[in-house]
DNA sequence: GATGAATGAGCTTTCATTCAT
DNA sequence: TATGAATGAAAGCTCATTCAT
């Protein structure tokens, strides 16, 4: 179906060139089309951004749901782990798809930052209540508090862990991951030093 | 002096509109001259671009070096929660400088991603010796290895605080920067239980 | 009937925005279908246009022949001022198709042209020679001179009525109008003073 | 100067092919420059157009200011025939002008149509006040009424005149005029026989 | 009868750049 | 130093038209 050839056309030119990089005609060629023929499909240049830009958002968004459900099944400390590991692996499989995520911080299109911002709500909302239910599910007596204060130091970790997939490669990066895992788990001992570890209760634990 | 002028100029208008949207007549406009002036100080757009980068880079290896010698004469584990600080002081200051910087990353000049790549080899040798330096100075003893993961910890931790900048406002990323002073504190708890700490020595360190 | 349909959204448009603002799509859209599907009725958009212009112009011989015809049976004085009636009605009653009358003195499309001054050329026959007819048969031993004067002065008062429409509105114009009523008036005051009257021929007057 | 050449080679092109027709294209080529030079003289055809159709309208008055001017020191009913002759002249003279002036009043810019109104109402303004002086000069004791009817009736003759130099041509046009002559001259005839002709006026007479 | 899909030609406009002055 | 005037190249977009289905 072409609009979803040009919605990933699209997008490869943005996160190679900008916005104003990715022309018409550049994204026509890449589809094997006119430029004239895009305008079939969306009204306008805008338009087919928007587009694009929506479905970026959104396959972030279920990829994010499968990595964390794939998680489930394991020690709350492997679980976050595997997140991390999730996260990571999605940005380094799509660099194209991250560039694009990053640079709509500084869209030229104000409607994309509308957007975006209801992406990010919505992205944290889930994040926050998945985790509220998962650690509760594993710490009985857990206060608000303590489990607010988790998120809050996995959420640090994991924009350090992003924003370093922008910055380094190979090694340097590994072992920024294992930092990241080893700090995981000293939250987890912590927790399990203060509070009662609930039993037999994971496997059945289904997030949404 | 009109060649400064000009790269704030440009600079500003990178910031809030990328490199396609800073025209050589907004630019000019900004400085009060024609574009066919600009030409007269550089021989091209790129000239220009790469001469604005260049000072935006400068500026941020001087700002943070800045920021590195101020907190020093402070307890260690102060001193690193005084550099997220001016990390945070400095991009939260100079908002435009930051969207800026990021989108560096994203630059559709293949020139300047070099100039990118160098700032960054550079920036992090620094960073890395500076600290080297600094914990050493405060610790007697101290495995190469711990120095290496204590500075690690820290760079993943800064580099969570600077995407979080990007992300969050108010309440919400200040409760961010407790969680990583909180973290620091923890690394350096941890450290002053191993290793003994040295006496009089910071006074004498400086980083340059 | 679809054809019908089209001309009628041709002229809408045509009169709202002029020949090059009457897009194919535009008619399309006002009739229902989709832009090709106007290619299965008329040939391309120039067709459409002369089948609309010469329907145009055969509504406005058809609409005065009706306004003539209708007129007859009074007076001749009141005659020609019930046709000054007629025009100023038809023309206030289709604003939009008489700035399309108007400006068909302007169209891009030659053929067009010709196809105007044949109806000009067709109309001021009929008018001149229904006039005639008309006028001989309310005085006897008129000459040939006289009633072509008298043709020729209710030509001018037309036409300048027929400006005045599209220049000024309200009560301006209808003073317009009943200055032309008052020359009516004496044009055939003249007449009468100069020319005997007939009597009872009126009723066998029939003109096509 | 290359702003006016554009702008006579805009009314030109205007008046052949409408406001569509008239690209800037062929403009650019009627000067001698390319369509982009344009721009650095105005800021985009909109604003070209308006620039020319605004010039059109002020030689307009320009140019029945003269012919009135001109048409002074004569007897008035010869002034008002020089008039119709002006307008006549000025017409002919500019057929052009004459088409866009006439394509004005189904202009796609609306801001054309503010200005068309407003010439209008400025020179309707002019026009009656300078008759009324002129009446008024030349007859003593004349009612302000009579004064009124007077320019009506005028004003109705040189609107069929102008309608009818755009229908018609050579002798037919030419028998116009003659009507509208012997209608004026009927109008003074009336005039001298009800009021008294003043003395010695005329040449003193200056309008504005 | 009707249209989804496509396109060539051409439009207005922008922009980095040049060059004589 | 500075700029008025110009332009080539390319951008986004429109539109009449075609054609297989």
């Amino acid at each position: 179906m072409t609009k979803q050839e040009l919605i990933d056309a699209a997008l490869l030119h943005y996160s190679l060139h900008g916005y104003q990089g990715a022309t018409m005609k550049k994204i026509a060629d890449e589809v094997g089309i006119k430029p004239a023929s895009i305008y079939f499909f969306y009204e306008n240049k805008e338009e087919l951004f928007i587009a694009a830009f929506q479905q970026l958002l959104d396959n972030h968004q279920k990829e994010m749901e499968r990595v964390f459900n794939q998680s489930q099944g394991k020690e709350i400390d492997q679980i976050f782990i595997s997140i991390i590991h999730g996260i990571v692996a999605y940005h380094k499989d799509d660099e194209r798809g991250t560039i694009a995520y990053i640079s709509l911080l500084t869209s030229p299109i104000p409607e994309i930052k509308k957007f975006l911002q209801a992406h990010m709500l919505h992205f944290n909302d889930w994040l926050t209540h998945s985790f509220e239910v998962l650690i509760n599910s594993n710490y009985s007596a857990i206060s608000e508090e303590e489990v607010d204060f988790v998120i809050k130091q996995f959420v640090l970790l994991a924009n350090g862990i992003f924003w370093s997939i922008n910055l380094y490669d190979g090694e340097v990066f590994e072992e920024q991951v294992k930092v990241a895992e080893n700090y995981i788990h000293n939250i987890f001992k912590d927790l399990n030093n203060k509070y009662k570890k609930r039993n037999g209760v994971k496997e059945g634990l289904v997030v949404y």
